[in-house]
RNA sequence: GGUACCGUGGCCGAGUGGCUAGGCGGUGGUCUGCAAAACCAUAGACAGCGGUUCGAAUCCGCUCGGUACCUCCA
């Protein structure tokens, strides 16, 4: 079965052809620097973290593009205010740019904690104001905008006269025409429906570069049209981003596109839903985010302790990528649980005894999880496999099912490609000093086994108990005593 | 108001015409000095009402409920 990918601009799924192969192109929306990143800034750098890591499984060289947006676009509308991150400059006597740095390190990190793969590219608008300017004045010279008081205009009447806007959305400029809300400062537009692509500064704006129309600074929807084409050329082949930048911003961006070049940039356009809260997104605007820190540390008011980066991961991947997830804390422990779980079973792999013969044929699950992934990355299918082989494994520690010693070879690199190579998924235990803990463990547990003998139990379970006030658990199997991290 | 999407068992969450999703939790059992873990077994669901069909959670219609976008947002 060939991969297949829910393209948003045809509501379907399509089987995934490169424009090129094995070249593939992926641009995907980044977040704006002038905040810590939250649980919605995970979700889609997760998601085409995983596009990623699946596309290079199946051998494409793949080119991931995933741009900083370090300009300051507007808080309010497209016409006035402040910029997100002048006012945040100014809030805490900072340059722009410290402020970009800051929020970009800590982006970063956070990332790193969720072991996301850096993309091949990460530009930044600051960085490509050129490139900008130039596809700007493309789309004049092919007459799609207008200039107004140094300002620049996308003529979207015009343009859907030729293309048509709305068509990655579904929305109708009559429509638009009737719904936009009333504005102010808006008299410089022909129809409240355009958007900027050059504003004139005003005096208190702190970002601003010189334009053949003004000094100012880009439209919003510039930098990834511009960007994208740079480094993957005038057409590519996979746009990712979040669901509430569909309309305007992916929108505006296929429309600069045609105004510019005179076709399509992008064959697949993919979605991620949102994270909500209390069924409702989490987001900025509603001031109803959890950061990832937070989540972290475990210190925010919704939190009943913290959870850490892998759990926030694997919670996500147990959902499928176009779904809303909805945070709670049941859902993230029982998350945590069953990934703990997991790793269990790897552990376990690797002291099982291999049979003479295998009475469970596991060859399949390769197949499983292959069929899953190419079914628009459906990645809680590639999870629910996992947990099958996992009881499989566990009935061969109780001997009730035998594995040969190729097949279990087999199980083991299977969990090594789909848990840590494509999920991404790595057991946070064993980042920890294991070296020292496993000899200390040796001994106090030789010690248990004596005072067992001996019948002293009270001793045994002082000290099974002690152990479990630092979360170490015993676990009397018939073979002897195992300890996990609770 | 317009547009789009969704409503699955106590919780989370796949599936989308006939075949067990899976996890967490529950119940019974095996094991055990006890407990936990593990294993085995098991209960519990497709918002409501109509329709299509031999057969629908899955298709169609209506009703109810919810969400997103239409202003910056991942």
């Amino acid at each position: 079965m060939p991969l297949t990918i829910y393209n948003t601009l045809n509501r379907k799924k399509e089987i995934f052809e490169p424009l090129k192969a094995p070249h593939v192109g992926m641009y995907v929306c980044g977040p704006t620097v002038y905040g810590d990143a939250h649980l919605g800034h995970a979700r889609p750098a997760i998601t085409f973290d995983i596009v990623f890591r699946f596309l290079m499984h199946l051998g494409y060289k793949v080119r991931y593009v995933r741009n900083i947006t370090d300009v300051g676009h507007l808080v309010n509308d497209a016409d006035e205010g402040e910029d997100k991150i002048g006012k945040k400059a100014r809030l805490e006597q900072l340059e722009p740019m410290e402020v970009v740095k800051y929020y970009t390190d800590r982006y970063h990190a956070n990332m790193d904690q969720l072991n996301v793969l850096h993309p091949s590219i990460e530009p930044t608008a600051s960085g490509h104001i050129i490139e900008q300017i130039e596809m700007v004045g493309k789309i004049i010279e092919n007459g799609f905008a207008y200039q107004a008081e140094g300002s620049v205009y996308f003529d979207v009447e015009k343009y859907n006269k030729i293309h048509r806007y709305g068509k990655l959305s579904g929305r109708k400029i009559e429509e638009l025409r009737e719904n936009t809300r009333e504005l102010a400062g808006q008299e410089q537009k022909r129809n409240s429906f355009d958007f900027a692509l050059w504003k004139k500064a005003d005096p208190a704006h702190l970002m601003h570069w010189p334009s053949p129309w003004s000094e100012g600074f880009p439209g919003w929807h510039m930098e990834c049209s511009a960007m994208g084409a740079k480094y993957l050329g005038e057409t590519f082949d996979i746009h990712g981003g979040g669901m509430d930048l569909l309309f305007p911003h992916h929108e505006s961006e296929i429309a600069q596109a045609n105004a510019a070049n005179g076709h399509d940039a992008v064959k697949y356009w993919m979605h991620n839903n949102m994270i909500t809260v209390d069924g409702q997104k989490m987001g900025k605007s509603l001031n109803n985010f959890i950061t990832l820190n937070e989540f972290f540390s475990g210190k925010h008011e919704k939190l009943k302790r913290a959870y850490s980066p892998m759990t926030i991961r694997f919670f996500i991947l147990q959902a499928h990528y176009r779904s809303t997830v909805d945070f709670s804390n049941d859902a993230l422990q029982a998350a945590e649980k069953g990934m703990k779980k997991l790793f269990e079973t790897v552990k376990l792999i690797g002291r099982l005894q291999a049979g003479g013969g295998s009475s469970i044929d596991v060859r399949p699950f390769e197949e499983l999880c292959i069929q899953a992934m190419e079914d628009d990355f459906n990645t809680p299918i590639v999870i629910a496999h996992l947990f099958e082989l996992s009881k499989i494994i566990n009935q061969i520690n109780d001997g009730k099912a035998t594995l040969s010693a190729d097949d279990l070879e087999f199980v083991k690199n299977l969990y090594q490609t789909w848990l840590n190579d494509l999920l991404g998924l790595r057991d946070e235990k064993d980042e920890d000093d294991s070296q020292v803990i496993e000899s200390l463990m040796e001994t106090i547990l030789a010690l248990r086994k004596e005072a067992k003998l001996n019948k002293d139990y009270a001793t045994a379970d002082r000290i099974r108990d002690a152990l479990s006030k630092i979360n170490i658990e015993i676990k009397d199997t018939r073979d002897g005593a195992e300890w996990v991290f609770k």
